[in-house]
DNA sequence: TAATTAGGCGCAACCGTTTGCGCAAATAAA
DNA sequence: TTTATTTGCGCAAACGGTTGCGCCTAATTA
């Protein structure tokens, strides 16, 4: 019972017809009567017939694959991300009746993108992550193929899609702003990335000419709790951190001086996720949608593959949590 | 100066050869001369000239992709599992000129699986995770479409890929029994899942016949908490956690508990993970290898798919990690 | 030296689609 | 009714590889 093999020529021969005719039929592409056509779609519908693809591909030099790269060696907290992302990849794939190929690629190894594009494995490639002078960024732009980024890059001409960082940062800094906050502190993480730099801009926006301090490249428990410790002496009232992980820290390293939160002093992150899950009061936040920035990734790339002209910057929403810790 | 679209007609011409002969001089297979062969290589080599695969896989029936199939719904462990996992399954599909499908898939929709086997786009499947009543397990067999597992399946018949769960955990727990373990417990999570059964087996098997005490299904913060109380009044020496998760709430609730590890009691993980990475004394765990596990499962896949015959169960080795936290 | 075998290569069919072109029948315009 | 146009469909050539078969030359054997 199993009909494995059935070709386009199958069908044709069943229903009396040539196989332009039911090819044509399926795409709806060319001359077909609506009752010829009706009858190939019932026809293939019931036998569960499915164009191989290999020979499609072959003959529209298509693969119908789109590659998705993300970094061999990453925290968890982008894992997650990238789970959702790649959920919304997946979706907006299948619609266009796309499949995902992934690989992944280290700072200085992209021999991964290398593989499936000189092998003709995809029609275009979804780039997870960036990095300043990012290698793979420039060699998709030196082979002319199709790409688009997920987040952001300063690489000029590239199609990015991403959270709007800056407009989402500088609603929460001025929500806080609005609460009473006078002596805010930013507390970010390495400054190589663009993300960082563009949540910076926001809560500098967001917090007018109030009095701020900053700090940077906090990478490591260390940094942060040193971040921290300044902090406190300076007399801060509210410290924003720039993602969930500092956060983390920062919310660790408070409750080793025995400070409240939000008694003695508020605290918002950035970036929402599990890891701030268990917090007694709830941290707020900013809530991005990955799967959306993975679904918008990758109908823009099947736009770019089918030559239309897309936008260079999509901006995603963002949702402002407002939780006890910043009460 | 993009060598885009070369074909193997172009270096059948360049070299004035028929592209039988460059076919056979880039397979190897039929009667070719070195010398001939040697030059198609070094031309195909300078030029960077790739097969397309649509063709190739058109003419010999096969995709040269293998499915990689995981839940699209799960936790920040198993997340950090499947990417090292993904790892392996990589290099090992590359070494066989193979790339890796992406596809996820729930409890009850398997629609993505159908997908990318239905359209012929994979010559064979890897699940990442399987379930009892797996409906992924019955749609393969079914179809008989080549598959492996990667973690164990009561299903018989099939293909899988796992650790040694159970003489790991046999192994950690006589070694506890050996330091003076006397009332030993174990807390596990849902057993729905194989795994959670051979990590059981272990502990009994190198308890022997000392005094134990089991609590199952502990799939949520209450649960453990109340297990850990029992075992407390049971008057437990030694808490060993079926896996990282669990372990990190019964370190969680000896901390509300006031009670010290390893003074109080020793407390052992029967899966190490970065989750159990901050503990102050370190956790004793039994690790394994994910990336080793996924390679293993590709290199398998691979065979099948080839024809050949292989092993129905292949287990894989593992570490015993004596840390602080058995001392 | 003649007969056989083996080695090296090319021809052409095939894998399963899409699509330009041409032809006949049906329809519309003259 | 005749002519022009449209409509529906089939033929055959691609797409870029692999592979069975056959031919010719060179090496081996008798």
């Amino acid at each position: 019972m199993d009909n494995e093999k059935t070709t386009i020529d199958d069908v044709a021969k069943a229903l009396g017809l040539s196989k332009s005719t039911v090819s044509r039929s399926i795409s709806g592409k060319g001359r077909i009567s609506a009752d010829t056509r009706q009858k190939v779609l019932d026809y293939i519908e019931e036998r569960n017939y499915r164009p191989n693809p290999l020979a499609k591909g072959l003959s529209e030099s298509k693969t119908y694959n789109v590659g998705w790269v993300i970094p061999g060696d990453d925290h968890l907290t982008s894992l997650y991300f990238y789970q959702r992302c790649l959920q919304g990849v997946i979706g907006a794939a299948a619609k266009a009746d796309y499949d995902v190929l992934i690989t992944t690629i280290g700072k200085d190894d992209i021999s991964g993108l290398k593989r499936i594009t000189e092998n003709h494995k995809v029609d275009g490639v979804i780039l997870g992550r960036t990095l300043r002078k990012d290698k793979a960024i420039r060699y998709l732009k030196e082979k002319g193929i199709p790409f688009v980024v997920v987040g952001s890059t300063e690489e000029k001409g590239v199609i990015q899609v991403d959270n709007d960082h800056v407009a989402a940062c500088r609603e929460l800094t001025s929500i806080l702003r609005m609460k009473g906050v006078k002596r805010a502190v930013f507390i970010g993480g390495d400054t190589g990335q663009v993300v960082t730099n563009s949540r910076l801009q926001g809560f500098q926006e967001g917090m007018e000419d109030a009095r701020t301090q900053i700090y940077l490249d906090c990478v490591n428990k260390d940094r942060v709790d040193r971040a921290v410790e300044a902090a406190i002496a300076y007399g801060t009232d509210c410290i924003a951190c720039e993602d969930d992980r500092i956060c983390q820290m920062v919310m660790e390293k408070l409750k080793e001086m025995e400070l409240e939160v939000p008694a003695d002093l508020k605290v918002a992150s950035f970036y929402d996720s599990k890891l701030l899950g268990n917090y007694k009061p709830q941290i707020t936040a900013l809530k991005y949608d990955p799967t959306e920035l993975g679904k918008k990734a990758c109908e823009t790339l099947m736009a770019v593959i089918n030559g239309e002209k897309v936008e260079n910057r999509q901006l995603l929403s963002y949702e402002v949590l407002l939780k006890g810790s910043t009460q």
